[in-house]
This record gives C-alpha cells, structure tokens and sequence, in this order.
DNA sequence: CAGTTTCGCTACGGTTGCGTAGCGAAAGGG
DNA sequence: CCCTTTCGCTACGCAACCGTAGCGAAACTG
C-alpha cells in the first residue's frame, strides 16, 4: 500500500536468506534437484529449517529463488566493430556455461521448467534478456549499413547461441577458444551487405530445387 | 564365457524390465528426476519392489535405462537433394524434441550427465550418433561437389541442431515449420562451392578488422 | 515332467524429509 | 530505550522411501 520507494527490508531476512540461497546453489551443484531440501539447506547454512520455511514455501519456491540468485549479468560490448562485440559476448556466455555456477545448476532449472511455470518463465526471461542484447547489437548492425536490413535477427540470435548450450549440455563436446570466432563468422558471412544477392541466387540455383 | 550368439534371456525378466521402464518414463515425465523412486516404480508398474531390486542396483541405474529405453530410432533420408534431406532430418528431430517421450525426459539426463559418468557417456554416444548421421551426408555432399570440401562439419552439424536443443529447453520459443527451412538454408550458403571466394574476401575485408 | 529360475507378496527396521509448534535470545527500528 | 520482528533451537508426529529377508506360486528350460 505504501508506495515507498525501497521495500523496507530488514537486513536479517536478507542476510538468512543470501545464506541459503548460497548452500542452495552447493547443493544443486552436487546433488542436482534431488538433493535440494530443507533440511540438507538448513544444515549446510547454518539457517534454521523454520526460518527457512518462513521465507520459502515449499521446494519449487526455494529452487526459483536459488537459479534467480545465479542469473548472469552480461553486458555487451559497444566498439564499432560487430564480429569483436559479438565474439567478446560469445566468449563469455561459453565460459559461464562452463565454469560458473549459472552453467553448473542450469539443467536443475531446465527440469524445473518442464513441470513449473513459473520455472518456465524465468527461463523466457532469462533467455530473452540475453536476446535482446544481442538483437540490439545486430540491429546497430543494420542501421550502420554492415547486416542486411531485412536478417530475421531471432534466427541469428539461435544460430549464435544455441550451439554452445548443445554442445555444453547434450552433446558435451570440447572445443577451444578458436571455436567461439569461427561459429561467429560463419553465422554473420551470410548476412553481410554485399554478397547477398550472389547468395539468394547461389542458394535457389544450386541446393533449393523448388 | 560360451559365446552363444544370443545371451538366453528369460523373457520373464525382459517383460518386467520392460513394464519398469515404461513406468519410469512415466514418472519421469510427471515428477522429473525427485519423482523416480523404486517404490513408485513398483506401485505403477505392477512389478514387484523385490524384483526392482534384482534387476536394478540403484537409482542412478534406473534412470540410465530408461533413459536408454526411449533413445531416438532416427535415419537420414539418402535423395540426391542435400537441402531436402537435412531438412527432413532436422524436422524429425525437432518434431520429437517437442512431441516424444525422448524430448521429454531429455531434461533429466542433462541434470544427471552433470554428476554422472555414466549418463554424460550416454549423452556423447546419443550425440555421437547424431552427427555421424550428419556428417555422412554433408561428407556426400562435399564429394559431390555441392559443399566446399574444407567445411568444418563438425560446426556444421552443431549450428544445425543447436539452435533447436536451445529454443526448446532453454529459451522456451516456439516456432512454425518455415523455421526449420530458414535455419538449414542460413546454414548451408557459406558452404556452397561457388561463392566460396566472394565471401572470404568479404568476411575479412568488411567484418574482421586484422 | 522334473528341476531351476524368476516372480509377486508381505513384512520389517531404519533413514530421511516434511511441516508445524513453542520458546527464549538477539537484533533491528522509532 | 522500549517495542517489534526475526532469529535459532528443540521437539514432535507423519509420511515416504530405502534396502533386505523369507516364502510359496508361477513360468521357463531341457
């Protein structure tokens, strides 16, 4: 009712429940979702399980805040030249996949999102944040004159990240770091001013039969 | 030891291992990795707790065998047309990411392959087999000349089904069936022999800055 | 048909996790 | 400084699941 501006949040709940979101987070990375209860929570944090209880209703609430806690803080590069940002961007999200805490407990979330919608559209949010950042990127692109202006950007956005989420999480291949500027490349040679009248014909003449 | 062709198996055990792994797909679908207890198992499937026991040592054997039970009977369509036949081929495979009982529990082994060793070998195998299928036939296309003979089919092959494992568990976008055609004809220009030439000298004269 | 194997069933003790209640201590806020 | 809120702790009953044992019935094998 008060329209305030800050919430007004004691500095307890806050520091309880940072805590448990942390030994959450342990969990989820060692165990998976089967390993995340209140008591195990409790135990690890040093936070009594009725305050635990206080805070998070049942283990889907707790399992939401614990993957909010991890949600990445990307940023993405403003140089003028596109291939660098994207690269640059590119690089990072790779190695959060693998090496930070987003990465180890994403697949606790993506089981989650199959049966909670509420899981299920943290995941739309999370993804889409990460979307529109690099839209907008792609969009500068256009209006500087480097993409053509009529790329669907959604398709690009797939194209760019997708493989490194198969690769880390279903198809778990390695690769190294020349990995990242080669998929850029080759996802951006189409798009670029200049060669894509030659495409549009090489690509009707010579694989579409229609 | 005797080496007999086939390893004289009581169908008694191949109907109760059957109906158990039917029942754990179920449950997998409904509860994910938590919902997949022996207890439930027995209750659902008719077969006894006991006779779980005997064919399965733990959880984590459970889950790899259903897992196992629902891999993808896929084939690749062998025209002489490149572009209809990944098209075909990628269609399927998006089609049972989103209507199979495989898409579905995919997200159980994703979490389980994190602590598994066992099912992070399944997931390479699965993967494995995928894109052998893949890079056979882009490997035809190459030698019939429609394909530029240096492609990295490896990336090839993850820029063609990472986009779909992406929109269907991690960002959650839908999308129609024109979307399939797009992304293997996005994928595809670079590669074919003819504009191979223009397009290094625009990838490096208009995008890399070295 | 005789011998072997697997089955389903019941029962059991032990462990883990759930969710709530009651309490005094500690820390915040006006 | 007093009042309120939140804290940690202990304890409890309840349900679910684990993993094993013993048994007779049923099914497969040769």
């Amino acid at each position: 009712m008060s329209s305030q501006r800050t919430e007004r949040i004691d500095p307890r709940c806050e520091r309880s429940q940072q805590r448990a979101l942390a030994a959450a987070v342990e969990l989820l990375r060692e165990d998976g979702l089967p390993g995340l209860t209140f008591e195990a929570v409790a135990a690890r944090s040093g936070v009594a399980k009725t305050t635990l209880y206080r805070h998070f209703t049942d283990r889907a609430a707790l399992h939401l805040a614990a993957i909010e806690s991890v949600g990445p803080t990307a940023v993405m590069p403003a140089t003028d030249d596109l291939r660098a940002d994207l690269v640059e961007f590119i690089s990072r999200l790779d190695d959060s996949l693998h090496h930070s805490d987003f990465g180890a407990i994403l697949p606790s979330a993506v089981d989650g999102a199959e049966r909670s919608d509420e899981m299920a559209d943290l995941a739309r949010v999370v993804a889409g944040q990460r979307r529109r950042m690099l839209e907008a990127r792609l969009g500068e692109g256009q209006r500087s004159g480097v993409l053509e202006s009529d790329a669907d950007l959604d398709l690009v956005v797939s194209q760019l990240v997708g493989p490194l989420f198969y690769r880390r999480f279903f198809s778990r291949q390695e690769h190294d770091a020349a990995f990242v500027p080669a998929l850029v490349d080759q996802v951006l040679q189409p798009l670029l001013v200049g060669v894509h009248q030659e495409l549009k014909f090489a690509r009707v003449g010579r694989v579409s039969r229609r």
